[in-house]
DNA sequence: CAGAAAAAGGATAATTTTGTCCTATTTAAA
DNA sequence: TTTAAATAGGACAAAATTATCCTTTTTCTG
């Protein structure tokens, strides 16, 4: 569904979420060991996080990541999905045709387009700030 | 959502289907040539097809790919799905948890498991009839 | 100020997925 | 019976994704 690098940013994001409404600030290192992600591999992802005003950074000693309490509101999954993976998930063909075009729809085109728009909803309609508070309350996890 | 492999097994497989509601036998070549697939690769995927009894081939001369009609009533969408690419979307947690767990849910567990649901309920529901039919009357198509 | 902890970022490596090539086997038709 | 067209299948190659390593820069703390 989405890739590893997209599972590991959502992953990473609402840890930082949750930990933020707490007022603490983490580590890419906490980050890895909190999510069960690789270190090196999320720490790349995080970058792009930041440059794109989900999270931010604080660099040098004691640093890390946080998120404004306005930052969680305005971040809706389906931003990250698209910085992450671009969206073809959202609006790509079932079937892989170049386009999903009505006009010249797969043989599947209508009744994967209504399941593909219920996902786009779902994630449209679900801030980072909804399920950093199961998280922060421990009745959601994010690793096993 | 689906990888390459299983969008040119379900485009090979409705293909085979509208042709053999009008009692044509297609080759790989012709395959390839409908659904803008690569030949060799498609070649590989009609093995696998064959091999579990969703289509069937005829080799030698003039041979080809044909499915019966009543394979294509038991075939749903699903299962071509899970021969290729296995349960993992149908099963697996959004968030790429280990596994998707109601007991140690993800943050996205409950909207998640629920668009997942409604995506196997209608992968469930379709059957490669069903859509071959469209196929064979022009109504929908498998390249641009 | 010096040292250490942490993010930023470039380069590279491993793995998986996708795609190609070539040979053997099967079968219809000339 | 020979030939050609087609599937079967193994080996290999290319590309994309995932993951690691190492150096630089920033900034806190002693
Ligand atoms: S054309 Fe295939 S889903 Fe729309
Ligand atoms: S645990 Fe993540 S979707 Fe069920």
């Amino acid at each position: 569904m989405f890739s590893k690098a997209c599972e590991y940013a959502i992953r990473a994001t609402l840890l930082v979420a949750s930990h933020s409404l707490m007022d603490e600030r983490v580590s890419v290192k906490d980050i890895a060991e909190a999510t069960a992600s690789p270190v090196a591999f999320t720490a790349k992802i995080m970058q792009q996080l930041n440059r794109c005003g989900i999270l931010y950074s604080v660099q040098g000693k004691q640093g890390g990541f946080e998120m404004t309490k306005e930052q969680m509101q305005a971040t809706k999954l389906s931003q990250i999905v698209t910085l992450i993976d671009g969206d073809r998930v959202f609006t790509g063909c079932g079937l892989g045709l170049r386009e999903c075009n009505a006009l010249k729809p797969c043989p599947l085109h209508e009744r994967f387009s209504s399941v593909r728009g219920e996902l786009k909803a779902m994630l449209d309609e679900t801030t980072v700030l909804d399920l950093a508070l199961g998280l922060k309350d421990g009745l959601t996890f994010l690793r096993t």
